[in-house]
DNA sequence: TTTTAGTTAACGGAAAACCGTTATATAACA
DNA sequence: TGTTATATAACGGTTTTCCGTTAACTAAAA
């Protein structure tokens, strides 16, 4: 006896990157794209119709709503929806992000397509998977983080730190080439207050100084 | 009569792109893919290794060397090349390089796949062509730059200023997280000449600060 | 209920960035 | 042969960032 095809949607908002998807799956004969969204808002009216796929393959950066609203959205409503999130980016503190968001499969966009196929039937297992620079990046990433000072590493040693929804207020402020004073003013807060968030910042994404803030930024779409 | 098929060869350093630019070409049947690169390297050494192709489709954001350099590269050999260059980012500065540099169409990565085939039409019979999204841009951008100060522009209007090499050089070490101290040290030069550098940089780039050269540098890939 | 995470705030001193302006030398260009 | 672009350098003054450290209050979690 044959199961079911694994029905798959797409998320991207390079409209090229859904097609070469499309083209790696297609020769795939238990797999099935249903559908695909060319941005976040799309995708959530498309859950919001109620519709379903087995398995959700998810940009992370789209402009707009961006792949990991479209995860809080699906926590929030209790959807449990296994999905391969694609990121064009290795970082570490995105895969965490995406990890407590409840995907369990994580790809870099740079890994070539059957990738996203093992990927696929792990996550329908409920199985993690992550593309192969991904690993590289957790077991370099692990190494570091446990010689050096564990300054954001909490008990469970992986899953941690990010930060709050103030600091990334404040990193945004900075990211739009504001002062210290010009952003304790329209954060109603002190500037003492908004230099203690930059420090925090600066030590916590571990960079030099505010340049290094705005290369964080602009690599997860804060600008 | 049926004439020869359009040769095309794909460089971007995401696989899943290839994928997708070769499900969209493979349709037609005037166009035929006769092979891909994944990185510059591997393009520059198909080039050396005498290959030929009607257009070449290029990736402009690929790491060790860019797109850019592989029209740089071109251009130093006197090979003709139509080129078809693809970019994540619209930016007005980067179009310009490029067109500088020889390339005739210019595609955002966001468009969808059918304006590849129009972009390929047209540069093989050496006509330009820009995605809709770069149109727009380059309609804002005219419409600006002639109406604001026109500091950086010279009488050609709009095939203007970009960075002196020098520039270029202080600013990437900027977004390198370095200080003037370190920069001048690095480049065997004075802190007052790297000051007046950076200055020279937030003047021409028209940003606040060093948080703005940063953004700049991410934006065109010099860090 | 203690513990932890987050936000707020302060302070003093060092370092770096920012600003305007001027100036010299060189190489390329018209 | 001027003109222009580029790279170099200096200077004084202002503003901002950076660094370490401490601390109080709150809300949520263990």
């Amino acid at each position: 006896m044959k199961s079911r095809k694994i029905s798959v949607h797409i998320a991207d908002d390079h409209k090229i990157i859904i097609d070469g998807i499309i083209a790696v799956l297609e020769d795939e004969d238990d797999i099935q794209v249903v559908g695909y969204s060319c941005n976040g808002n799309e995708l959530i009216n498309w859950f919001k119709e109620d519709n379903k796929c087995d398995v959700l393959i998810l940009d992370i950066n789209m402009p707009e709503i961006s792949g990991m609203e479209v995860l809080k959205f699906l926590k929030q409503k209790n959807i449990f929806q296994p999905t391969v999130v694609l990121s064009s980016y290795d970082d570490i503190k995105l895969i965490k992000e995406v990890i407590k968001l409840g995907a369990k499969g994580f790809i870099a966009k740079k890994c070539a397509g059957k990738h996203i196929l093992n990927a696929i039937r792990s996550v329908i297992h409920d199985e993690e998977y992550f593309g192969p620079s991904i690993q590289e990046l957790i077991v370099k990433n692990f190494a570091t983080k446990t010689v050096l000072n564990g300054n954001n590493t909490n008990q469970d040693g992986i899953l941690t730190s990010s930060l709050t929804e103030r600091e990334i207020q404040v990193l945004k402020l900075i990211a739009k080439q504001k002062s210290t004073k010009e952003i304790a003013e329209e954060l109603f807060i002190s500037s003492n207050t908004v230099e203690t968030h930059r420090k925090n910042l600066i030590k916590k994404i571990n960079v030099k100084n505010v340049v290094g803030l705005a290369l964080y930024a602009a690599k997860n779409n804060l600008v």
